[in-house]
DNA sequence: GGCAATTGTGGCAATCCGGTGGCAGGGCCC
DNA sequence: GGGCCCTGCCACCGGATTGCCACAATTGCC
């Protein structure tokens, strides 16, 4: 099965370029020339690996705000911003943003390939060591990693992704207790506690709205939450 | 617990700067001159991430060769060229040897560290998933440290976090005796001598819940308490 | 057996924790 | 701009948990 890689770049000579020349490499492109669709497109479903440039159009830093958007979907998903911007400043902010990589548009072909190949290396250590799974079943629960799409008995759940992360995260490990600090690392938030304990409400309400029985995230008093198997 | 960079690096100069600005940053650092040197030395221990430049004194590519080592004694480390050499092919190259990212030596400081982060950030999704199951079995006891439940005889005993931590101390070592003081601080607490009696008292209560004949918890008159075997 | 020290017991009050409703700020879309 | 959604947080409440005390029971020691 081919990598899926998509690109994002608002002009639409270069981004054909890119979009071929990937292709030509045995690459399956998605491409995008604005932030919101890229976005839209990729709640749907992920990519294996994003190109993104930083000025989009009108946007000027378009592409750092759609990196975060991104990082918001999947703490796993490898970044590369492909950008004509080369000072320090932007490199910088790019990598704390959580971009895997940031290159100019003057590297040459080859050089991209073996950054995004290097990068695909990296990203398959990490799935062979965790559940590399997109999609996750237990019992009535299943998760689809990928569409970010949780159903109960089949019927969809409307989760937002702050509480998409969080029901992964319990449902991961049935049983497993996860007290709030975990929970707000696997989100990649840093709030406060009683914050989690709204989410855990939020989330409680949405099962229950598909099901009124719903009672599979436990409270373990002083320790967390844990999803009952 | 500070990450512990390595840095190969022929120039003494040049390394020492490195090493000290990494220093600064509260990385450890361990800086070689060498590659045989370097080699020995992460084979007995490896570090965390490693730096290296390709022209190692006379041995023009020794960082390539080093780079292929390393990459033997471990898939995971993340692995940067750090080198002035700045050709496509030597970039090329040195990603397809294994190495994670390829920098050239006009990099600015905050750049560098930038990179660093980055791939640490994803060094560390890899490493998430990995930990197995802690459990501690002790005959008909059986803790759970990731559900954070215990169990006797298979029936499970509802114990408060506090009483959790205080039955873990106790039965991680069963036969020795645990002091007042002892149990305050595996169970993350101070409080008065009183109180630990009367948390003794309700996990005992607890445990006859579930077996009339329970007795595991000894009284060591004027010394504490201990798990019989 | 007598005595002081130590531990067990029941119970109560203070505290901690989580659940709930609600509200405000920010972002996004129309 | 207006409306909507998501998110974070707060105040309040009820119940679980915890700390501690007075008093009874036990222990170690003479």
């Amino acid at each position: 099965m081919a990598r899926r890689i998509a690109i994002v770049e608002d002009d639409p000579a270069i981004r054909a370029n890119y979009a071929d020349a990937l292709k030509k490499h045995g690459f399956e492109v998605a491409a995008y020339g604005a932030r919101a669709e890229a976005l839209a497109a990729m709640k749907i479903r992920l990519p294996d690996l994003a190109i993104i440039d930083i000025g989009l159009g009108s946007d000027v830093d378009g592409g750092f705000a759609l990196c975060r958007d991104l990082r918001a979907l999947s703490a796993a998903l490898p970044i590369i911003f492909l950008t004509a911007r080369d000072s320090d400043f932007d490199v910088v902010s790019g990598l704390r943003l959580g971009a895997d990589d940031y290159l100019t548009k003057d590297v040459s072909l080859p050089h991209l390939i073996a950054r995004i190949a290097a990068l695909f290396r990296r990203a398959e250590l990490a799935g062979e060591a965790g559940s590399g799974e997109d999609q996750v079943e237990r019992g009535a629960l299943s998760i689809d990693l990928k569409r970010f799409t949780v159903r109960w008995q089949g019927a969809l759940v409307p989760l937002t992704l702050t509480e998409f992360w969080m029901v992964h995260a319990l449902a991961k490990f049935p049983g497993h207790v996860k007290d709030r600090e975990q929970l707000m690392s696997e989100a990649n938030l840093v709030v406060d506690d009683s914050t989690i304990t709204s989410h855990v409400k939020r989330i409680r309400r949405k099962f229950a709205a598909v099901d009124a029985e719903f009672d599979r995230i436990e409270t373990a008093y002083g320790m967390g939450y844990r999803w009952k198997a």
